[in-house]
DNA sequence: TGTACATCAGTGAACGCGCGTTCACTGATGTAC
DNA sequence: TGTACATCAGTGAACGCGCGTTCACTGATGTAC
């Protein structure tokens, strides 16, 4: 921890760490603006000074994750390289590995309730996340014959919600399972892609 | 609302009712005791007659709910009647059909983070609702060939994280879908059958 | 290079609030005789 | 049926606490000349 005068230096990004860390360890209602400003070593009311609130200050901390989440997606998605197949199994594996290695990310995003209406700066990052996604599975849809061909957004849905699924439960949940979290989503992944007949019927 | 004297008559039910509200509208973090005890029209400190405080009429809440789902689940699921396929689509539906009509109930035991541990009498019921997917997950597998059959517990985590994320993401949250959840759910499962080998490989 | 001054980013005290919990109490109910 | 009394389930006041937010302020920094 380094020395510091009256004047912090970049404050603003040291309240977001600081956030991140208490939404990981209290999840995002049990995150306070008093509980991050000591933190940061600094008083509540300097807060003000970057942020309208404490609700901004969550705001930006999700903004932060979907920007990182996006990036992280869009480069496991390789532009769907070398296959389409296989760039489908990296987002799904980047999906997880994001939430465990951003945790206060991955919680300020899909746990604290944020409205896209009062932090209309949300929208777009959070449908670009949403968007690598949706064109990993078009083209997976792509090999598929037209008339068993379920809508893209369909499909991204369905792996969407048992990686969310699988994230809540089994990984930072008190659920037990013998099996890994990774393993769990790679091989649900798995058996789903062999039903909408992109995979080997056996292996 | 009917009259009443001093003595209330069914307080601890009646709080446990207006926890369920609280809880279904500001989430399990948000639902403090003097609302439910003003909502019971009663004075914070008579809670305390019932129950030993927030977390345990919380816990309360939680329990309750175990044994409604565990009771809807095991009605779904009739002992596998009369295709193992067809009660296991029936549990599935009866997951979500629970999650819609009890928010309250699902929340305070999904999402309120309650410790197992310092809620011993929460484990049997939570494992009882476990239970029966894996039992309609092993029907299932019995179908298959001993070589490529996954374990049930993998099957049924697999179900259970899937339905847990479309109604995350999907029911309660704002995520919009075209899609209405019960549809979401019942496709995601139709295709990973399919993957199972369980289901024709096409409609 | 030195000085005056505007701007900026903090402080510290204060606010009103609702929270969970405790305590001594009291009104209502049920039971023994 | 009537009365004394124990038990029970509420009340009401009080507590200490930490919260988010506001405000007038002040120390530090940067800029103009």
């Amino acid at each position: 921890m380094t020395k510091r005068g009256y004047h912090h230096g970049n404050l603003r990004q040291a309240l977001v760490e600081a956030a991140l860390e208490l939404i990981a360890e209290k999840s995002p209602q049990g995150f306070t603006l008093s509980e991050a400003a000591k933190a940061a070593e600094v008083t509540p009311a300097a807060v003000y000074r970057h942020f309208a609130g404490r609700e901004d200050l969550l705001a930006e901390v999700a903004r932060q994750g979907y920007d990182i989440f996006a990036a992280l997606m869009e480069y496991a998605f390789d532009e769907g390289r070398p296959t389409a197949l296989a760039a489908f199994e990296a987002t799904g594996r980047a999906y997880l590995a994001f939430a465990r290695k951003y945790p206060g990310h991955y919680m300020a995003m899909f746990e604290a309730g944020l409205s896209l209406q009062a932090f209309p700066e949300l929208a777009p990052v959070a449908m670009r996340a949403r968007a690598v996604l949706e064109r990993a599975a078009d083209g997976l849809s792509r090999h598929l014959p037209a008339d068993r061909r379920p809508p893209a957004s369909m499909v991204s849905a369905h792996i969407w919600a048992m990686s969310h699924g699988v994230v809540e439960l089994y990984m930072r949940g008190a659920t037990k399972s013998p099996f890994p979290p990774e393993d769990l989503l790679e091989s649900g992944i798995g058996i789903y892609l062999r039903g909408l007949g992109l995979l080997p019927p056996d292996r």
